[in-house]
Order: C-alpha cells, then sequence, then structure tokens
DNA sequence: GAGTGATTCGAAAACGTTATCGATACCGAT
DNA sequence: ATCGGTATCGATAACGTTTTCGAATCACTC
C-alpha cells in the first residue's frame, strides 16, 4: 500500500479511502490511485485489514464431510453469494464421526475469531459463538442451542412419506432413523409415528432402529431388518444415502425392489434419480437451503431484523422404488 | 494474548514463545502459561500471525465448482491434511463457465497473498504465483504453465477405453470430447485416434465432436451423434458426466444401452456405479489425486526436494455399458 | 483583505502477533 | 570474590491496514 502511495504521490490514508470508498477525497486523487492501484496489481493483505477492522468480507461454510448432501448445500450457498460482496470458504470439520474433534474444534475456532465475519454450519460440531461473530445452523444439532437455522420440514415430509406408503396398501413398514443426537433424524422418526398412529396401524418396534445416516452404518441395519422372519413389506429410511443402501442390500439378498420390498428415502440427493430403481423420496430443497442460510447469515452480519428460523417445505417425489402391496 | 501474560505473569514475548513451541523457556513456565491459555480459551489472531511472520498454516484449494469429480477429490485431500498441522480451505471459483471472472480472480488473489500459505487449483483459471506463494495444479489447463502438477493418464486411458470397445467388435465408434483447452480433454481425444489407427480403424470425424465435460452440453452432441443416418454403434464419451448423459439421451431416443447402443465413460465418479445401467468406464484415483497433490504442496512449502509432475494410472472398469457388436 | 466554511489531505496510533537482542539470574570453577 | 557461561525472560520494533483528527488549502462573502 506504501508503494501504490508514494507512485501515486499520496499517503498510504489516502490510498486506504480510495480503496474503501471512503468520503472526503477530490475526484481526480481518487482516478489517480485507482490508475496506479491496477497498473501494481496491489491486492489488500486480508490479514492486515483483519486486524485492524474486524472486519475480512469473508464466509465461511463448515460441513462434516463432502458428500451429496453438504455438496447440495455448497452449490447453492455459493450461488447465493456471488455478488453479495462476500467470499465463501468451506471447510470440512474431518471426518463425520471425527477422531480429532479436539483439534478440529480449536482450529474452527482459529478461523472464526479472526479471519471470517461468520459462518453456517451445517454439522453437529458445536460452536461457541464469540462476540460479534454470526453463526447459523443448518439441520442442526438437537437441542436448544439458540441458533438462528435453516431446516426443512422434516416431520410433514416423514409423515408424507408413511402416508405414501400407507396409501399402497403397506402395514408392515420398516423405518431405518438417523442417530438419535440429530434434530432432522428425530423428526423423521416422530413423523413416522404420527403417520402410523393417525392411520391406526401399529408400528413394530422391532423394525423401527437406528442405522445413522451413512452408507456403512445403513447397510448392517438394514440386513438385519431383511433377515427378520416377517421382514417389512416397506422401509422408510432416513434419508437417501440409507435407503439406496437398503436396496443394495435388498438386491444383495436376491429381493428386488419394489417388486418383493418398497423403499422411500428423505433428501432427494441427485444420486437418487439415478440409482435402479430410480428411488422414491421425500425432497429437501437443498440448494435453496443452502442459499437461504446465506442470505440470512449475510442478513444478520448486515443487523436486518428478520426471521432467524427458516422452514422449508418438503415434497414427495414418485420415482420407482414403491409400489402397491398386493 | 496480553491478558494471558498478565495472568500468567509473564510478558507476551514469553506466551508467544509458549505457543509456538520455541526453546528458551523453563519447562515450569511453560506449563503455567499453557495452563492458563486453556482456561482462558485463547486462540492466536491468525491475522495478526500472517501479518508479522507471513505464514498461517492454512491450505487452500480452488474447485471451479462443487461437483462429482471435484468433490471426489476434496475428499482425498481433507483426509490427506488431517494431521498435517495445516487446516484446508476450498472455495469455488464460482461457476464454471463463469460470469464475474473478474471479481474471483481478485478476491482469489487476496486470499492467496495473505492467507493462505499454497493452495491447490482445480480449474482451468490462471493465477499467478507471488513470490513465496506455492500452488499445484490438478489436471491443469493446457498450455506451459510450469507448475507442479497431478493428473492421471489421460492419454493411455484413452488407449484402454478406446481398445475395449475395438475388442468387442465396434468398428464405428463416436467420440465426444470436452472443452479443447483442457489438456485432459485434448489427451484422451489423442489417445482414442492413438487406439483406432493402431488398430487400423478409420475415425470417421462425423461422429467426434466436442461435447464440453458438462451433463447439459454433452446432451446436445450425444442428440446429433445419434441422430446420425448411420450413427455409432459405441460412444466413447469424454468423461462420466457426458456418458451419463448420453445414456439418457439414447433412452429418450428408445435406444436401450447396450444393446443398441455401447457407451464408455472416464473418470469413474461415483454416480457411475448406480447409473442404469451401471456405467463402463476409465477410473482416476481421484482422491488419491486430490491426496497426492496436497502431499506435494506441503513438500514444496517445506521445501523438500521431489518430483514435482504426478501421473497416476488409470484403469478400466467393466460395468454393464458396453456389450459386444453383433 | 480578513473571516468563514468546506474540502482535501496526511501524521500517527492502534490492531495482535513474532523475532531480535539485551538484561538478569544462576551456576560452577577458579 | 570474581568470572565466564547458560538458562530464562522481557522490551521493543516491525508487519499492513484503518481511523481519527488536526492542518492546509481553497472559494466565497462582506
Amino acid at each position: 500500500m506504501s508503494d501504490v502511495a508514494r507512485t501515486a504521490g499520496v499517503s498510504v490514508a489516502t490510498v486506504s479511502k480510495v480503496v474503501n470508498g471512503r468520503y472526503g477525497v477530490a475526484q481526480a486523487t481518487v482516478e489517480r490511485v485507482q490508475q496506479v492501484i491496477h497498473e501494481l496489481g496491489y491486492e489488500a493483505s486480508l490479514g492486515a485489514q483483519s486486524l485492524r477492522s474486524h472486519r475480512t468480507n469473508v464466509l465461511g461454510i463448515l460441513v462434516a464431510e463432502f458428500e451429496p448432501f453438504s455438496t447440495e448445500l455448497l452449490k447453492g450457498a455459493s450461488r447465493e453469494v456471488a455478488g453479495s460482496g462476500y467470499q465463501l470458504l468451506a471447510y470440512s470439520s474431518g471426518d463425520g464421526e471425527g477422531a480429532a474433534i479436539g483439534w478440529e474444534r480449536r482450529s474452527l475456532a482459529r478461523l472464526s475469531g479472526t479471519l471470517i465475519d461468520g459462518a453456517v454450519i451445517v454439522t453437529p460440531t458445536v460452536i461457541e459463538t464469540k462476540h460479534g461473530f454470526h453463526v447459523v445452523a443448518v439441520d442442526p444439532h438437537t437441542g436448544p442451542s439458540g441458533l438462528p437455522t435453516v431446516d426443512s420440514d422434516n416431520f410433514a415430509g416423514a409423515v408424507l412419506a408413511t402416508n405414501y406408503l400407507l396409501a399402497l396398501g403397506h402395514r408392515r413398514i420398516g423405518h431405518i432413523s438417523g442417530r438419535p443426537d440429530l434434530e432432522s433424524a428425530r423428526l423423521r422418526e416422530a413423523g413416522f409415528r404420527k403417520a402410523m398412529a393417525d392411520a391406526g396401524v401399529a408400528v413394530d418396534e422391532r423394525i423401527v432402529r437406528v442405522g445413522g445416516f451413512r452408507t456403512e452404518s445403513a447397510a448392517g441395519t438394514a440386513a438385519e431388518l431383511l433377515t427378520l422372519p416377517d421382514r417389512p413389506t416397506a422401509i422408510f429410511a432416513g434419508n437417501d444415502l440409507s435407503a439406496i443402501s437398503t436396496m443394495d442390500v435388498a438386491r444383495s439378498m436376491g429381493l428386488t425392489v419394489p417388486d418383493d420390498l418398497s423403499v422411500i428415502g428423505f433428501d432427494n440427493i441427485p444420486e437418487s434419480a439415478l440409482v435402479n430403481p430410480p428411488l422414491t423420496t421425500i425432497m429437501q430443497p437443498l440448494q435453496r437451503m443452502g442459499a437461504e442460510s446465506l442470505r440470512l447469515l449475510i442478513d444478520l452480519i448486515a443487523g436486518v431484523e428478520r426471521d432467524t428460523h427458516i422452514r422449508l417445505p418438503t415434497e414427495l417425489v414418485v420415482r420407482a422404488s414403491c409400489r402397491a402391496h398386493p
């Protein structure tokens, strides 16, 4: 910056004003300085800016892992950030079930404190929100975090899914749920039970089990369900990953979907349209959720008054993994 | 930091030494200071550190867009970075074909100069490498960039794919290539031509066309090829995305894969195993490429002497999208 | 031509670190 | 006692910005 100042024949103070568009510098000077900045290819040092002004115009989005779900969110978020004047940085907290939580939490806190103005978190990782640092949670960890939140209507979606299965004539419906410390997983299970109860169908506790939201863990649970003497005729999987995993397991056991078993998922990740058979599922508007969370974060930083809990609607997407029960 | 210093009864200089593990502070003092750091939850300011020492222990990885290809790379990279003492930040350069290139380039340059110690770039975006800033390119833009590079053997992989099709008895083989300014795209086309020539089969120029590496653009090209009076019996698509797109187009035209048309892809993104029929393709070890590029970057920063061009092998993955030509 | 207000600019402090280097204390040996 | 050497520690100057505030200039007005 002092280079710029020298060659433009002004002081660093003036250069700073020009860079930040502050009032109080003559038009002629502005142009001259901008010219020099362009020629010299000057870029302000983020570190120094942050140090002095506690503002970097950089936002973070923290995901547990790079998988389809978070990737969709990222797409939406990075589309929203374009043109907002902010820069978006994504980081993964490491493994989902992760080992080195301590280390990750620490380095995360470091970034937060000093280098980004706010963050969207898409992971159960708890983060202590320092003063002046904004964070919004997507699909958050259970419990009264009090954080601004973006999610979809998991409960209603689960009711949708279950009702669809019921309407097809299924009565023995199994459920593979996510980790119970995930709010979304609990809501989906609750929606499932509600729909069953409303239809007057008793749920057999032996065929609702925790499977986790990840491919491998769900596979084990699916295998358990399907080897039961009187196996379910339909399964509502807690998310698409476990639904896909369930279909794999079914196939490997000689069962064909949807003839021998109906499967419905939740999320509508892009993969769901590709698998064979294409997966019937509940759509969450993932990209839109990503975009909304970023918009919320930006508004929060700007101090605009607004609703800090956004719930987006879910929708049934009928494809080919379910059929009527004879 | 001065808070820590005060409550521990030492100077900030000593605290700094403790934080960085420098020699020259008594064991007792180290422990006391660490105790206080822990109690106060002190975290060093990245900005200030960067400002003073020009080192942040943060690495960046820049992708054009969050799609399956780069997501796999990200996975590999974030796995490799764990335990290395570095933190990894991902950013998307915005849209692949992107509008606001200028703005992106600028903010990218800002990050580079001040906030990260080095970067892996997975995009044709050119980046001027300032002094002391290391970058390694994955699957890089064409031309003699001189950058350290990680890629896979695109040429050999294309030969593999073409030979496979030839061995199945196909002679009318079409090729949908990527943007010609991508080195990988050119190499794949070159490999295709080489294999054809070696087999003594003439390539019909009307059935090798640029389709781009993206779903939508490839669909158009695929449609053109398949409506030709004597359409190809097999298509070697430049990457999996366009292969999948080609299968979609074929299906929508009433053609069944592989009976009426064989399709082979390139990359082996996870989706390829899921589509119907499962896609035969050439595997690039994407996660490994991500990991290797990060390792290379770290080594470069550490100043270790090593080979700066890494080429990983490709492999034929036979699934169900190709069959013998009658 | 002196006074007034508006405009434009720059000197300097501060942000939170790290590196240098001199100061101090302590130890054993002469 | 004095001294040389070691271990330990702290004062201080940077690093590149932003911000405040006073100084300087200028254009007017009476």
